[in-house]
RNA sequence: CGGGGUGUAGCUCAGUUGGCUAGAGCGCUUGCUUUGGGAGCAAGAAGUCGCAGGUUCAAGUCCUGUCACCCCGACCA
């Protein structure tokens, strides 16, 4: 990609509403752009980590066998009315009608519409257990938003749902899908707490919540600095010093961003929405469901937050927007035979060809932060400059041995 | 929804007790120079002063209404 095609460009200056690292730096670096209060474009930069994230995600999910489907995003009342959410979410789910009067609503979340495919759909053991999911925009028509795309009001997210005739089914894929959101934000470069929390007004059951440390959070718990567990203050008993139950780590309290969030529902939509399915000795058994919730945009801004320096983005190598900057520094024409050199062997590259001063290339790839920079000026010759971006030193390398040692091509 | 604040060029902002042709920096266009940390010089384009109404000889400035955005709180799969 060349940067001179790019669309957007970087700003110099910070937007005056910015108050994260992730706000300011996602705005200025030209990943995003907002609309309204809480509702973001996400620009050809800022897609690119999405993609990134969301093949992570989509390979995490398909390995415990779950399938990838679309739901829609406009949903009739009828079915939110079964479960009485229509009236329970009036506050937070955006409902109007249609120019016939009939009453609609944007997703605020997809319970109701999965639910009522799987009772229509499945009537026997044979089919079951089974999960799926969707990557989907949200709406939820929040009081507030803040922080950029840290709380918005159309966001993206990962939904999962899965469906079992036995509880200890249910639990054990439950387990299974907190080891791959786990795995996930791993591979995202952030570090997670498994954390117990109240299931809102939503369940009556617990739920888990996956929280990064991080001083932009909304949240608060305990959890434990040896181990991923950890207590929302909203339901723990435990205080600063108490021993960690699972492996008798010492637990701190800070503040954190909720990531993900992940629910057993039971027996409650089955009681709720009339879906039942014959065991094997023919009786009607209720259909039990989990929820699996992670907040993909939300995740673009936690990443942010735990990697940044003054300058702007580190990004992890799995979900930086290119693998590599391509810097022309008033060279004569050898940076454009290296970005076709790098694009043949299968680099993606961000080529930065344009012409502008020397200072504001080398700022912009900062603030963009992709982690790999790659100068080309009179001073490299025919070799290039490499330099790692959170790192403060560089080495001169040809082509070859670039490719090799950091790209393994 | 309660409290506080802001809407003036693409962006960030200045604009005095109401007064004449509404400004700056950045960005943009053209030309020349420059080239390892956000370049210099010259010329230029760019504004219904958020919107509607009112007061006045005169409104960016005062009044009323309205819309939008930000911050604190409340809220929050």
């Amino acid at each position: 990609m060349k940067q001179s095609t790019l669309f957007t460009k970087t700003q110099k200056q910070s937007p005056k509403e910015a108050v994260s690292a992730s706000h300011r730096f996602l705005v200025q670096g030209g990943f995003i752009d907002m609309l309204m209060a809480g509702v973001y474009t996400y620009l050809p930069l800022g897609w690119q980590v999405i993609t990134k994230i969301t093949n992570i995600i989509r390979e995490e999910m398909n390995a415990t066998g779950a399938q990838e489907m679309l739901m829609p995003a406009l949903q009739p009342k009828g079915i939110w009315e079964e479960t009485g959410r229509w009236a329970s979410l009036a506050e937070i789910m955006y409902q109007f009608k249609d120019r016939s009067g009939k009453e609609a609503g944007l997703a605020a979340t997809h319970e109701e519409v999965i639910y009522d495919l799987v009772r229509r759909n499945i009537n026997s053991y044979r089919e079951l257990p089974f999960a799926i999911y969707q990557i989907q925009n949200k709406f939820r028509n929040e009081l507030r938003a803040k922080g950029g795309i840290i709380r918005g009001r159309e966001f993206m997210m990962k939904d999962l749902y899965s469906f079992h005739l036995e509880q200890a089914d249910l639990d054990r894929y439950y387990q299974q899908l907190i080891e791959a959101y786990q795995n996930v934000y791993r591979r995202c470069g952030l570090e997670s707490k498994v954390v117990e929390a109240s299931g809102g007004v939503f369940t009556q059951n617990y739920s888990h919540e996956f929280q990064v440390i991080s001083e932009a959070g909304e949240d608060k718990i305990i959890f434990c600095s040896d181990c991923a567990y950890g207590q929302n203050t909203e339901i723990t008993k435990f205080k600063v010093g108490d021993i960690c139950p699972k492996c008798g780590g010492r637990l701190e309290e800070g503040k954190s961003i909720e990531v993900g969030n992940i629910f057993q529902f039971g027996d409650k939509y089955a009681k709720e929405m009339n879906g039942y399915a014959t065991d094997e000795q023919g009786q009607k058994k209720p259909i039990l469901m989990a929820s699996y919730g992670i907040g993909i945009s939300r995740l673009v801004a936690t990443i942010v937050e735990a990697h940044h320096d003054q300058k702007g983005i580190i990004w992890p190598e799995n979900v930086a927007p290119y693998q590599a900057h391509l810097l022309s520094l008033g060279e004569n024409g050898q940076a454009e035979k290296i970005y076709d050199q790098l694009k043949k062997r299968g680099v993606a590259v961000l080529y930065d060809d344009r012409d502008i001063s020397v200072g504001a290339k080398l700022a912009d790839a900062d603030l963009i932060g992709i982690p790999w920079r790659l100068v080309v000026s009179k001073k490299t010759g025919v070799k290039i400059e490499l330099k790692e971006r959170s790192a403060q030193s560089v080495e001169l390398l040809a082509l070859s041995e670039l490719v090799k040692k950091i790209f393994n091509k």
